[in-house]
DNA sequence: CGATCTTACGGGATTCGTAAACATA
DNA sequence: TATGTTTACGAATCCCGTAAGATCG
């Protein structure tokens, strides 16, 4: 015998239209069933909320106290509903992603425009970390989503997309090497390069690479991030060697970038999300695009 | 298959044990119900709520963006429960009283004391005005109840109590009429009187007791106010008619009241209420106070 | 295997609509 | 009398509890 939203809209209703037959007609309901119901808000309220006579409702005191709180109570549940439908469809909400920084000024910016695009309601949040950090974030569920390099092997992270991702030389534009037409990890073996520490996802590829013929590769600094990289290789200290998929990086005035001739020479990128937990829809917006876009 | 309280709480109580089963133990509820409930509520979110697993239950991050907002309306909803009751039976809410000033200066403040004793959750609201505004006032509503002299003959004003109250002589304490035993209309009929304005219903009283013997009073002086008259009989302008209710009146240093032996000196006092409105709660139990004082 | 959530189903309560009764201007 | 609310009652729906099923650690 409790207070349910049913018999709240009946009152708003009829207190509103000041009549049961008119409030039933909006409500589509028939009058005698709207009785019933203003009386058992009436009895669950232990209050008397409507004056009948046979020619008139009016509304109590008490009932006119009540009314602006119970219809803004039915507004905040309306709005509530709506907005969850929009959610749940992924028209609405706001996506939190956590990725590495070469895809966060890479492939990010194209892919969340697209996303505006198709889905103007979503908003987002990026965070841009180092491998271990993204994955920290995903798993204290900071993020909705990850996007990182290398193998995924945390059992509680789940792998949603995967994709290979090209690795280049990056030299600059008047360096011999630029003169080949097929470039080759053996063209390259002894040249000092730039690379970023050994915990990157690229870093791992090329020592694998390296190792895989009994050398390991000059070189001659390392840095965190690579845009750090292309400043040194800008200035002389060496190569580099990046994803494919680091255009902003690419399209630095003096340099080149090429690809590697070399199915080893290739990174893994993963979009993750935690293991157990679903995907909110608006994410689920996101990754169609992102996967799309990453093909 | 629209929103529901009842899945409101059953989703509240879930996010907060993070458990069905706890939940519905909490709920008084077979757990399997709970499940139905948590569903009913997603289908109508058009949203996943929770993330279920044979181990654990956890909130989905719309679920917690909803839950806070929605806890709010749950305590929200069970005030307006709590303080519906309270006020249906009478141990909260205002009451609006519109009354004479005299009984609002002498009598009401007795009963609204009584009354805040019984009822210590009450406010009282008094509006004191002459006679034809404290009707203005009970059909406009802006009281729920109001407390005039004379007859009631508008029709959409419907008595709750009546009662008589006998009209005293006030006069100079050393007045020669002090010393009758027992003071009637004949011993003042040529006496000169302060008397209110004809409009009120004391006045009205004693013209027609003077017409029923073919006279009229001599009014000395007319006032609105009774506190005005007793100034001027203070004053020795002559004598003045109070009802006995006015005590604070007659409290008057150097003057005093004798009551009128005569039948026909008394005004009715009316309680009164807009016809067809039910009383507020509240209304009703000071009604019940303020009749048993006026008895 | 054990704890927990989900599905299936019968019984009970609630709600609805139709029809008739009731009340008041 | 006419308009509008309330009561009565049968049908449909919803909700609950029990029991069996499914799932994951």
């Amino acid at each position: 015998m409790d207070l349910n939203l049913r018999h709240v809209r009946a009152f708003v209703s009829v207190a509103q239209l000041k009549s049961f037959t008119r409030a039933a007609e909006l409500l589509h309901l028939s009058q005698p069933a709207l009785t019933v119901q203003i009386r058992k808000l009436e009895d669950a309220l232990h209050c008397r909320l409507f004056d009948r006579s046979s020619r008139s409702v009016e509304v109590t005191r008490i009932g006119r106290e009540l009314l602006p709180v119970l219809q803004r109570t039915l507004q905040d549940i309306d709005a509530i509903v709506v907005d969850s439908h929009a959610q749940g469809a992924g028209r609405l909400g706001t996506v939190r992603i956590a990725s590495l920084p070469s895809f966060a000024a890479s492939l990010l910016p194209d892919v969340i425009l697209a996303c505006r695009k198709t889905n103007p309601g979503l908003g987002f949040v990026v965070r841009d970390a180092v491998a271990s950090q993204v994955m920290r974030l995903v798993l204290s569920e900071e993020v909705d989503i990850g996007i990182t390099g290398g193998d995924v092997v945390d059992s509680e992270l789940e792998p949603l997309h995967q994709s290979q991702d090209r690795l280049c030389l990056v030299f600059p534009s008047a360096h011999p090497i630029g003169k080949r037409r097929s470039i080759q990890l053996k063209d390259i073996l002894d040249l000092p390069l730039v690379l970023t520490d050994p915990a990157t996802s690229v870093r791992a590829v090329v020592d694998a690479a390296y190792l895989a013929l009994g050398r390991q590769p000059v070189v001659a600094c390392e840095t965190t991030y690579m845009m750090t990289a292309v400043a040194m290789v800008r200035a002389g200290l060496g190569l580099t060697i990046l994803p494919a998929s680091a255009r902003e990086i690419r399209a630095e005035r003096g340099l080149r970038a090429r690809p590697i001739d070399d199915p080893a020479f290739a990174r893994q990128v993963s979009i993750v999300k935690k293991r157990n937990r679903s995907l909110p829809p608006a994410a689920e917006a996101f990754l169609e695009v992102c996967a799309a876009a990453m093909k």
